[in-house]
RNA sequence: GAUUCCGUAGCUCAGCUGGUAGAGCAAUACACUUUUAAUGUAUGGGUCCUGGGUUCGAAUCCCAGCGGGAUCACCA
């Protein structure tokens, strides 16, 4: 990305850092583009400058009111004629057929496209007809935002169009976008460069529209969530994301610094805590949509940061938990996609209730043979021997069950299916089983493979809340780096009395994935995590001058490449010297050549 | 982090065993009253990601780097 320095500043700064973190975006090693901008760029602005001397603002402050959408258009013409009379429609020009005096445009706006059929001497009845001529087939562009009034009609060949009787200019684009083209489900020319796509989402959302669709569902399943808890009473809360202790999930936290109070906080890697605070503070029902925050490997099911869906019930058991969960995985799939049955990949996905119930034992068993659920630590490591599971010596016995199952088990549930009963050692917030030794009351829900779910009843005996927070500290010895804290003020909180409670984390964005069939998490969040975008910061005209190189052989200069004052002084000074020479004339300019001793000066 | 593939015009992509780049769309100019990805004719547009090496000669081969994808590892 380069900007020309006279007209985008380079400076990002943050107003809470009170200006100090002044952050330059600069990499003098990169240098790319032959000219600042492109062609297409240049005529834009060139167009712009045009528009603004014909006196037409190329951005207009006035609201353009709009009556219509396109799909409005498409779905209810045809039977409601009467009602598409005086129509106000705006957004993009996709594209432009000019015929003369006639010409078709096609118009985007957030809903789909319409075509516009625009006639010359209706557009200007008068004897000046540079809108049309001028404004519409000279200075307007591909992008463009443009508002049109008139009327609905069918062209001879069939298509629903807009008659336009108004046409105005209510944004200029100076970008050229990517053109694709579609006819009869057939996509020409499709962006589909995974970088382009989500550096430029915004280019993604306007040029394919499938990927706007997609948001909309993930929009859907959130509301069906909100709807399906609010409806049964759930109070929807926010907490804390900055955290002076980083609880309620074993995970690596990134970490940042507070000024005022000098102390390290944490991005929460999880939300449980302090929902759980809430349960004795009265509430019965609460949930949080929860950004966590994980510094942690990123791939095809990982972003940095992410979000849960975080419920806590009081009075309630895993096992109503279980109840409710298919109950609402079912809402959402209607809600989202019409049906209960999504297709991902080759396999069809019934999200109907209810849904199997396998304890985590059972699950190895089926597909290991081995029966772990008497064994110790000992015992373990020679079953993962034996299956040929890797581990190392810092791995506790619920670490080892817990890496049998993802080995063996996880992918075999593509249905969604709850494992329940999961070994202690491996949940420390979580009740001990009411009738199994040695387990906790705790379920994952797997779907296609995959960990959607996870909830328990909720650990609310204090003591051993606090034992189990050592158990902890125990392993973080042994090497286990994302074994938990010990939060004393949520002991303190239990201390006081929690009811007994059943809480849930649902992982919201790979619930996403699945219901709209995407394979990849960057495809369900808007804004996926990437390495930052190289900024270079090209030398004005006037860095040139005060580097003593006079206006007429910058462009020169930027034609070789030499767009920062670094890449000239790292130049070569005589292959400067003697392109120059050739570029000067091929661009016939008329100016003396420089002698090789001025030349020389702008390398000091 | 490892392996592997990719990076050529604004966009989508060709470019064989090395001979200093091509197409379609977009753009520009001219002509044209209803087209359906598509009006016609003509024209312009490239540090072939960056740096180094091999070579008479590199988009092409080699090395290093940058960015991205995929797979694996890590990771509920």
């Amino acid at each position: 990305m380069i900007y020309p320095s006279n007209e985008v500043s380079c400076f990002i700064y943050c107003k809470t850092f009170y200006y100090r973190n002044l952050i330059a975006i600069f990499a003098p090693n990169k240098t790319r583009m032959s000219s600042l901008l492109s062609e297409q760029e240049l005529q834009r602005r060139e167009a712009l400058n045009q528009l603004i001397k014909l006196g037409i603002d190329p951005y207009p402050a006035a609201a353009f009111d709009v009556n219509v959408t396109a799909q409005d258009i498409h779905e209810n013409y045809e039977r409601d004629k009467l009602n598409y009379k005086q129509v106000s429609i705006a957004g993009r020009m996709m594209s432009r057929r000019v015929m003369g005096s006639a010409s078709f445009v096609e118009l985007q706006d957030a809903t789909g496209r319409i075509q516009i059929y625009l006639n010359r001497d209706e557009l200007c009845p008068s004897e000046d007809k540079t809108l049309y001529n001028t404004v519409f087939k000279k200075l307007m562009d591909i992008g463009d935002f443009i508002g049109v009034k008139g009327f609905v009609f069918t062209t001879n060949s069939g298509t629903i169009s807009i008659h336009a009787q108004e046409l105005v200019l209510l944004s200029k684009s100076l970008k050229p976008l990517p053109v694709v083209k579609e006819a009869e489900g057939k996509v020409f020319d499709a962006v589909t460069d995974p970088e382009f796509r989500y550096r430029q989402r915004y280019v993604d959302l306007v040029v394919n529209p499938q990927v706007r669709e997609t948001f909309v569902k993930i929009s859907k399943i959130k509301t069906a969530i909100r709807d399906f808890l609010n409806e049964r009473g759930a109070l929807e809360v926010d907490t804390p994301v900055l955290q002076s202790i980083p609880g309620g999930a074993a995970a690596r936290p990134f970490v940042t610094h507070h000024n005022a109070l000098d102390i390290p906080l944490y991005l929460r890697i999880a939300n449980e805590l302090y929902l759980k605070r809430l349960i004795v503070g009265g509430y019965d029902w609460v949930y949080e949509f929860s950004r966590n925050f994980r510094n942690e490997g990123m791939d095809r099911t990982h972003n940095p940061e992410f979000t849960v869906l975080e419920f806590y019930v009081a009075y309630k058991d895993y096992l109503w938990m279980m109840n409710i969960t298919e109950q609402m995985f079912e809402k959402i799939a209607l809600a989202t996609n019409g049906k209960t049955t999504v297709k991902v990949g080759d396999k069809e996905i019934d999200f109907a209730a209810p849904y199997k119930r396998v304890p985590i034992y059972d699950a190895i068993k089926e597909h290991t043979g081995f029966d772990v659920s008497g064994m110790d630590e000992e015992a373990l490591r020679d079953v993962c021997k034996k299956l040929e599971i890797p581990v190392d010596p810092s791995m506790g016995k619920g670490k080892l069950i817990d890496e049998i199952f993802g080995e063996k088990c996880e992918k075999h549930y593509i249905q969604p299916t709850f494992i329940t009963d999961y070994p202690v050692e491996m949940s420390p917030l979580t009740k001990k089983h009411r009738s199994k030794e040695g387990l906790v009351e705790r379920f994952e829900l797997m779907i296609n493979g995959k960990e959607i779910a996870n909830a328990y009843s909720e650990l609310n005996d204090p003591i051993d809340q606090l034992k189990r927070f050592e158990d902890q500290l125990k392993l973080m010895e042994r090497g286990d780096d994302e074994a938990m804290f010990i939060d004393y003020d949520f002991l303190r909180a239990l201390e006081y009395g929690m009811p007994p409670t059943s809480g849930i984390g649902i992982g919201i964005d790979r619930l996403a994935m699945l219901l709209t069939s995407q394979a990849s998490i960057q495809d369900v969040l808007f804004f996926p995590q990437m390495r930052p975008e190289k900024v270079v910061r090209a030398a004005s005209e006037e860095d040139y001058e005060k580097q003593g190189v006079p206006k007429t052989w910058v462009p020169l200069l930027q034609k070789m490449g030499l767009t920062t004052i670094e890449a000239l002084k790292g130049a070569n000074p005589n292959k400067v010297f003697n392109d120059l020479g050739g570029l000067r004339k091929k661009a016939k300019i008329e100016e003396p050549l420089p002698s090789k001793e001025e030349v020389l000066k702008w390398f000091d």
